[in-house]
DNA sequence: GTCTTCGCTCAACAGTTGTTGACTCAACGA
DNA sequence: TCGTTGAGTCAACAACTGTTGAGCGAAGAC
């Protein structure tokens, strides 16, 4: 029982955070159609009218939830090929809800599916000034877009080869498939 | 002008499949969810009552809309994985727009994630059992999420260097990725 | 202690949705 | 010709949705 365990200021960003997380979990599992604002409120325990007080309204909620705190852009390292080649493992491990409610939502909301596109592209992009060659962009989009796939199977769909294989395995798996797409 | 083009035994399959016709085609730009039986019947130019008539509900008309006419099972000559990797190029050209409505609603809509799975656990079982060794069945479900992850970046997203790239070119170019998880 | 600020709730509005029942009228069988 | 059937419409209900404005009560400033 503390005296006063929660300032005001401190009040606010604790409900703020307690509904995105709720949100960020139900959009991922729902969709942002189906996910309603009543449903987020409920599971974070508020009134219904709180959450369009701290956010305007559903779209700029999902905005916000979505958001993410932007990977760092790379170690500068390796070459961008080698390292998706490397980082295939932990794309197929558990991915952030912001993630999962993005993708969860691209085929039915216009704005998701714009963010997507975008994010896809840049990687596509990235990869293929990586790979010189004359259809190195339509071969790193085919890379992304198996990642892309795979992805979706694993994590949103539950293919049932896919459900109980490991993230490694996985990777160990799907290797030899991108490289072959990597070089011509 | 016919005296009597239309026996009402005609008028009624007629307007059934303008019916099913619209809404396959908003389901397959919309999805499930946000496709309304109001938007049906205004692009079929009937009332909203005539299809709750005709179909009892929104689901089952889903349902009706995305069943699809059976693809002839196999000519039966080819190996399963020789006849995948011949057929990428249809797959990649334009998809009927029952399997689109399928496919943009699977995220979103449990039932239609139902179907898609089992549509696709019963692809990888099809292959694997063709593809012999240990981790077959791994392989088969990373070549069927590689197909639906080309499938969705081209036709559902729009990805940039996929758009303008012909079916032909992109099932070229993926041909290897698919030939390497094929083999060991 | 007082006044103010503000986190939070309550109750309601307005629009949209799937769905239903009563009704109209032309096609049909006798 | 006449009664029946069934395709199609109209108007409405009930539930749910995002969203809003008035108000309560405790934390903060002075």
């Amino acid at each position: 029982m503390e005296g006063t365990p929660t300032s005001r200021a401190e009040r606010r960003r604790r409900t703020e955070e307690r509904i995105l997380s709720a949100a960020r979990a139900i959009f991922a599992e729902r969709g942002f159609q189906r996910t309603t604002i009543r449903a987020v409120a409920a599971a974070a325990e508020v009134d219904p009218a709180l959450v369009m007080q701290y956010f305007g309204s559903k779209q700029e909620l999902f905005e916000q939830a979505v958001r993410i705190p932007s990977i760092p852009p790379l170690d500068g390292e390796l070459e961008p090929v080698e390292e998706l080649l490397g980082r295939i493992g932990m794309k197929m491990g558990p991915l952030p809800q912001a993630t999962l409610a993005m993708m969860r939502s691209m085929l039915t909301h216009p704005d998701a599916a714009e963010e997507v596109r975008g994010k896809l592209d840049g990687q596509v992009a990235h990869l293929a000034d990586a790979m010189g060659s004359g259809d190195a962009e339509l071969r790193a989009a085919l890379m992304v877009s198996t990642m892309l796939g795979v992805t979706i199977a694993h994590q949103l769909l539950g293919l049932t080869a896919l459900r109980d294989a490991s993230p490694e395995r996985i990777a160990e798996t799907l290797r030899p498939s991108l490289r072959a797409l990597a070089d011509g």
